[in-house]
DNA sequence: TTGAAAGCGCTAACAT
DNA sequence: ATGTTAGCGCTTTCAA
């Protein structure tokens, strides 16, 4: 009820330009079958009522919103705001809004069910898509929908993922070149794959080298920096603690670090500490951090990019997109040769 | 691959379950008035079809969508962040979504049009809005709004806002209770309230304490971590340079703090640093740093209490919410005395 | 070039 | 307890 009395609608503007509704409907979606006359007082007509349009009436008759939908498991995430920023630059340059949607609701769902259902929520007032760290593929929408980084082996809609393992080989091979031997891992959250790629990486890294496993050596963890510094404490308390230690992400990688220098040992004098993901902030401030560039960023640029193309239909060659990992350096490890 | 079917109306629900759309919608919302035994049927349908009301359809014919609007001038900002911080808290309390509305179009339009716009927008998809840093806090609109920290003067509709000139002012008596007497400052975005007030607040701190004002110590800057760098530099590089800094935000603490490094000098030893704002980031891999806690996220928090309040016809006392700032000494600034 | 009218999917009277 | 029906604000045929 009082919503009529404060919402201006397209009959208040009709009425006051007087022409008809879909007049008025024509020139907000620039037809060119107007008179210019006519488009001229419509448009005053808008701006002297502050007229906009309802997103929600607009997007139940129409399927063009113009607006691109994000679904995002954790929006305090670090990660997540990166993968943002990544989304926010594509929409800029297509000229689309985006909507971010989050629940602060009940837990209770079963993961898959709760993104299908936020999917679709979104799906009624948005072009597409963007789903972030998934625990399902399986979307029954009529919009396109593109997951970033699902935890699913074969995903079943597009998806832009990270080579992890390649990356986590990549560390083990430079932090091996520099003749470190006994390198300690602190794992990420064992149910994604992400975390079992890297380890597998890292395992296989050493295997590679003909350097034997030590189980001592790898601590599990969660991808917090918590992990980190009790994952790192209980290495360097080790017998014969490592030279290296290889985080699974970055926020483990500054747990480390920390841990590190509280035990009076500097990093990389007295540790090398390599870091996979690189959220700049971290890096910033921990110049010591070599860090595998996972392009977080750029994992969001992607999928917008794929999104905009489905939605005007054009299909990308295949489901998946693969960002290449970066190892960079910032000549913070200790060569031990 | 279950793709791009097409969307599940309550239509095929009812014919599904042999019952009437409106039976549908009363068991979709919770009516008591349905028989236990239908109300399993739909729920059973729901189920295997996967059905979901549409956003859209659902908030144009009621008022209630249960989802909280939040406007957004730069989601890249760790600042907007952080507010979303102390939304997501609030909206987790009481059960409510959040939808963030993010344009990446034209920046031609001016600040309180676009913002009035947005707020339009949202609204229909909402049972509320709220829009940090406006240019404008007159909006005309059904569902209420509440803003942060707002570039006006006086507020016309509620908002929460921070003490920055009381804030500055502590900063100030703490430099000078140390025995600083040359104290640095480098500004935030001159056009902003905030900014203003910051220097205010350190000019009359040290009037307060008797000590001349040297306009060579005053630098301009624009909240970021490069004017940090530079305005650093130039003060540090003057004949008689200070022997403490106040930035105008944690950013530019922490450009000050780089600045102050590679020119030899280790904080807070040779210089001590005090930054306004309280990024936990920053602060973080910054223990020299001593900041101004404004609690940016507990904004955020207060302004969807108040919000909520709003929507549930609960009218707070007054127009205007202050959150008060907090010094946060991390035992980094040299004591002169 | 413009208007009238039919819905989009849903909720809320009003019926039954 | 359930069905029927009238719109919410908008776009889009189809007529005029």
């Amino acid at each position: 009820m009082g919503r009529n009395r404060t919402t201006v609608t397209i009959r208040d503007v009709a009425r006051a330009a007087n022409v008809s509704v879909s007049t008025v409907s024509r020139v907000l979606n620039n037809k060119d079958d107007v008179a210019p006359e006519t488009c001229q007082r419509v448009r005053a007509v808008i701006e002297e009522l502050g007229y906009t349009s309802s997103l929600a009436a607009r997007s139940m008759r129409s399927r063009r919103t113009n607006v691109i939908g994000l679904i995002m498991p954790d929006v305090e995430d670090p990660f997540a705001f990166q993968i943002m920023r990544g989304i926010n630059r594509a929409i800029a340059e297509h000229g689309y809004d985006l909507i971010l949607y989050t629940s602060g609701g009940t837990k209770k769902e079963s993961s898959p069910d709760r993104e299908r259902r936020y999917v679709s929520l979104l799906n009624t007032v948005t072009d597409g898509v963007i789903v972030v760290t998934p625990a399902t593929t399986t979307f029954s929408t009529a919009s396109p929908v593109v997951v970033i980084d699902p935890n699913i082996d074969e995903p079943e809609c597009h998806a832009v993922i990270a080579t992890n393992y390649a990356g986590a080989l990549a560390v083990m091979e430079y932090l091996i070149g520099l003749g470190h031997r006994r390198i300690g891992f602190i794992g990420g959250r064992p149910e994604l794959k992400s975390a079992v790629q890297r380890l597998q990486g890292y395992q296989d890294g050493l295997q590679r080298a003909g350097i034997p496993l030590d189980p001592e050596l790898i601590q599990g963890g969660d991808y917090t920096r918590e992990a980190g510094f009790i994952g790192a404490q209980r290495l360097l308390r080790l017998p014969s603690p490592p030279t290296a230690i290889f985080a699974a992400n970055d926020q483990t990688a500054i747990g480390v670090i920390q841990a590190a220098r509280q035990m009076g040992l500097e990093v990389p004098r007295d540790l090398s500490v390599v870091g996979f993901d690189n959220i700049p902030e971290a890096a910033y401030f921990n110049p010591a951090l070599t860090t595998v560039d996972q392009s977080i960023d750029q994992m969001g640029y992607m999928a917008t990019q794929i999104l905009v193309g489905l939605i005007r239909g054009e299909p990308p060659n295949g489901l998946l997109y693969e960002i290449p990992t970066q190892l960079i350096i910032r000549d913070s490890c200790r060569a031990l040769l």
